[in-house]
DNA sequence: CGACGCTTTGACAAACTTCAATCCCCGTGG
DNA sequence: CCACGGGGATTGAAGTTTGTCAAAGCGTCG
C-alpha cells in the first residue's frame, strides 16, 4: 500500500519555505518502486532528496547480510543531505513513491549559498539528535521498550494515534536492532496489555498513550 | 593514571590550523578532576570545548540509570559543538584532564562566520558519522565483535598498536551496549585467542590486527 | 478460490545478564 | 621495601531475554 495521506512534515525536517519552493519548482520528480535502490552505500553525495509520496529507509549492511536501518522519512521530508561526500547508508523506496532530487549544488545557488548553509547544517543535527536517540534505544533498551518507543515515535511525527505502517516487520525489526519474530511477540503483548489496537498488520491505534510512554520510558 | 602523551588528533576531529590557533590563544584553560561533569544534559551549548590533556566521555542517562556512552574523546579534538542549542548529552571528564573552553560566538567573531561554519558542519557530520557507525555496532554486532571493534577503534584513533585505556570496564561497557561481566569475558577471550595482549586492565597491544579486524567485521 | 508472502505462534537453543565470590592490581602506610 | 587494604576486574553458576527453526495462520492479489 502506498503511503499518500497529505501531511505537514515535522518543522525539523521541512525545508524552509524559500528552499521548499526552489526545490518544488527546480527538483525532478523521479519514481521509484518498492524496494528499489534511491542511492547506494558509499555512492558519491551530491543530490538531495525529498519525499513527496511513499516513504523511505536508510540502511547499511554487513558482509555476512546482518542489516541496519538508519532510519525512516516521510512525505514532506527531506534525506541524503547530511553526507559531505560520500552516503555512508543507502537509501531506498519502502513502497512505490515519488521522490523530488535536485543537485546539492543548484540549491545552493538558487536560495543562496547562506541560506543553503544554515539548511544543510539544521538537517544534519536533526539527523544527529534522532541518531543518538536511536543509540539509546539501540544499547540501553529492551525488546518491549524499543517496540513502543518506535511507535510512539511514529505516531509523535505523523501527529496521530492511528497510522498505517508503511514497512514490513523485518524493516521494524532491522530498525530496532531485534528479530521479526521478537517484533512480534512484542506487539502481541501490547495488544494484550490494551495498549494498542491492531486492524491486520499494518493499521495500528495507540489506545493508552500514557501506558506507551511509560513503557517506551 | 592521566593519559598525556602527545598526539596528532585525527584530522576529523581537529580544528583548521587558524581556528585552533584562536583557540589556544582565546580559550579558557580549566581542569576538570575524574568524572566531574563539564557539561549536564539539557544545557545550554554556547560552549565549544578541545581536550588538551586526559580523556572525556559523553553520555546519556536514563530515569533508571541506565546510561549510554556516546563517544570518547582524546587530546586535540573537539566537542560540545554540534549541538544547536541545547546538550543532548552531558559530558564527564574519564581521568583528571585539562580543556580549552570558548564561547562559540567568541571563536565566530575571531574565525570568521564563513571558517566558523565550515568548522562547524565539518565536526558535526564526523560526529554523526562516527554515531552511525556505533549505531551498526549496537544494533547489529555480538558481544565479541563489539568488544574487537572497539579496541581496533580505538587503536586507529591514537595511530598505535599498543593503547592505554583511559577508560574503567563500566565505561567500555555503556559504550558497547553491554555488561562489565561481557567486556571482561570477551577480553579473556581475546587474549586467549592471541589477538590481543593485555598487561594490567589498562594497558593493551594488538597482537594479531588481522584477527582483530576480522573479528570486528 | 487458491496460492504466495508476510506475520504469528510455539518449542527449543544460544547469547547475554545477574548475582556472588574471588582475584589482582595499585597505592598506601608501616 | 614489604605488608595490607580496597576498588576494580575476572570468573563461575544460574537465570532471563532474545534468537532460531519450524509450523500454522492470515490476507492480499491474481
Amino acid at each position: 500500500m502506498i503511503q499518500s495521506q497529505a501531511f505537514a512534515a515535522p518543522a525539523h525536517l521541512a525545508l524552509d519555505a524559500g528552499a521548499d519552493d526552489v526545490m518544488a519548482r527546480m527538483g525532478l520528480r523521479m519514481t521509484f518502486a518498492k524496494d528499489e535502490e534511491i542511492y547506494g552505500q558509499d555512492e558519491d553525495a551530491d543530490l538531495i532528496y525529498r519525499v513527496v509520496s511513499g516513504a523511505v529507509r536508510t540502511s547499511r549492511l554487513m558482509s555476512d547480510g546482518r542489516r541496519q536501518i538508519g532510519d525512516f522519512y516521510y512525505p514532506g521530508e527531506m534525506f541524503g543531505l547530511e553526507a559531505v561526500k560520500q552516503h555512508r547508508f543507502s537509501a531506498e523506496a519502502l513502497c512505490d513513491c515519488v521522490i523530488l532530487v535536485l543537485k546539492a549544488s543548484a540549491l545552493r545557488v538558487a536560495a543562496g549559498e547562506t541560506a543553503y548553509d544554515r539548511m544543510v547544517q539544521v538537517a544534519t543535527n536533526s539527523e544527529l539528535d534522532r541518531t543518538q536517540d536511536h543509540l539509546l534505544l539501540l544499547g540501553r533498551k529492551s525488546a518491549s521498550e524499543r517496540v513502543a518507543s518506535f511507535l510512539i515515535g511514529l505516531a509523535d511525527r505523523r501527529r496521530s494515534d492511528a497510522v498505517t505502517l508503511p514497512m514490513g516487520r523485518q524493516d521494524m525489526a532491522d530498525y530496532l536492532g531485534l528479530t521479526i519474530e521478537t517484533v512480534s511477540r512484542m506487539l502481541t503483548q501490547l495488544q494484550a496489555a490494551l495498549v494498542v489496537e491492531f486492524a491486520g498488520a499494518r493499521q495500528f491505534r495507540i489506545a493508552n498513550r500514557a501506558a506507551l510512554a511509560r513503557m517506551a520510558d
